[in-house]
DNA sequence: CCCCAGTCCTGCGGGC
DNA sequence: TGCCCGCAGGACTGGG
């Protein structure tokens, strides 16, 4: 479930193939299962072989490779993709390979078991438009107590259903929206309009607390197992998680048995009742 | 504006 | 032991 910070460790993973000794596309195959890409590979293949990476950047829970064309290929992993520098877990979900020259030989992959991911290969004014400012929030790493009370605070929603909607804050999702408001102590059904200026900054605190705290860690790896980092490795932050996956244990703050489970949204909610009364 | 259910997908684990 | 079904949830869509 790359959210933020599995999906900035990817980032992070493969930002060694920017500049220096990277030298350029070479070939782009793609492999026995189909993917979800866009345009047509031919496409994709006239405008970015021979071309240069510029940079790899994030937005929100998508991974963004900047060729010198200043075209963009998107990568948006959703459930189960992977961006790897090597060691696909399985070869059978291996979508897309791109081939890099360069002092050493290298390759970007795309993996993805279930295949609800997608590429897309986008021009700098199709970025703009389709990830720009207008369709997608403000960088949930960037928030401040006043971005939230601007984006959220005249809604009605709960404030966990909220989080998630990624044309407000980009980058939060099921699972870090339980942790953050954790840590906040704030009750997940709170409505958005009822939220005080206090409890508005103990968010944003929060945010970049969980969210800096996980990319330590390089995410989390449930129990699936499917999430991994660049180099196929797990990452660590599931053993620190405060109340995700943990309803019917112990608090880790109050020490009461008080940690629950509900829906909203259809999507599993975890709190602690004691702890996040309010 | 908001909410909800359905869609895409695969693999897993529970129940019988 | 095997089969079916529900569940996981990111983003999007269509209907109310």
């Amino acid at each position: 479930m790359p959210e933020l910070p599995e999906v900035e460790t990817m980032r992070r993973g493969i930002a060694a193939i920017q500049g220096g000794r990277i030298e350029r596309i070479e070939r782009v195959r793609c492999r026995r299962k189909p993917i979800r890409i866009e345009p047509v590979i031919a496409t994709i293949r006239r405008r970015v072989i021979r071309e240069q990476i510029a940079s790899v950047d994030r937005r929100g829970k998508r991974v963004v490779v900047r060729l010198a064309s200043d075209d963009r290929l998107v990568f948006e992993p959703r459930m189960t993709g992977l961006i790897l520098l090597a060691y696909p877990p399985t070869h059978e979900h291996l979508r897309l390979r791109i081939e890099l020259s360069g002092t050493r030989e290298s390759q970007l992959l795309y993996w993805d078991r279930r295949g609800l991911g997608n590429v897309r290969l986008l021009s700098a004014e199709q970025f703009e438009e389709q990830l720009g400012p207008s369709r997608l929030g403000i960088d949930a790493l960037e928030v401040t107590r006043n971005v939230l009370r601007d984006q959220l605070s005249a809604s009605q929603r709960e404030i966990k259903v909220a989080l998630l909607d990624q044309r407000a804050i980009a980058g939060i999702g099921n699972l870090y929206a339980s942790e953050i408001l954790f840590v906040a102590r704030v009750h997940p059904q709170k409505r958005c309009g009822r939220i005080t200026r206090t409890q508005w900054q103990r968010i944003a605190d929060a945010t970049l607390h969980v969210l800096n705290e996980a990319i330590h860690y390089e995410g989390s790896t449930l129990g699936d197992g499917t999430y991994r980092n660049a180099l196929n490795q797990r990452g660590q932050y599931q053993n620190h998680h405060r109340v995700y996956n943990r309803a019917g244990l112990q608090c880790t703050v109050c020490g009461n048995d008080s940690i629950r489970r509900i829906v909203q949204a259809q999507r599993s909610t975890f709190f602690c009742v004691a702890c996040q009364a309010e």
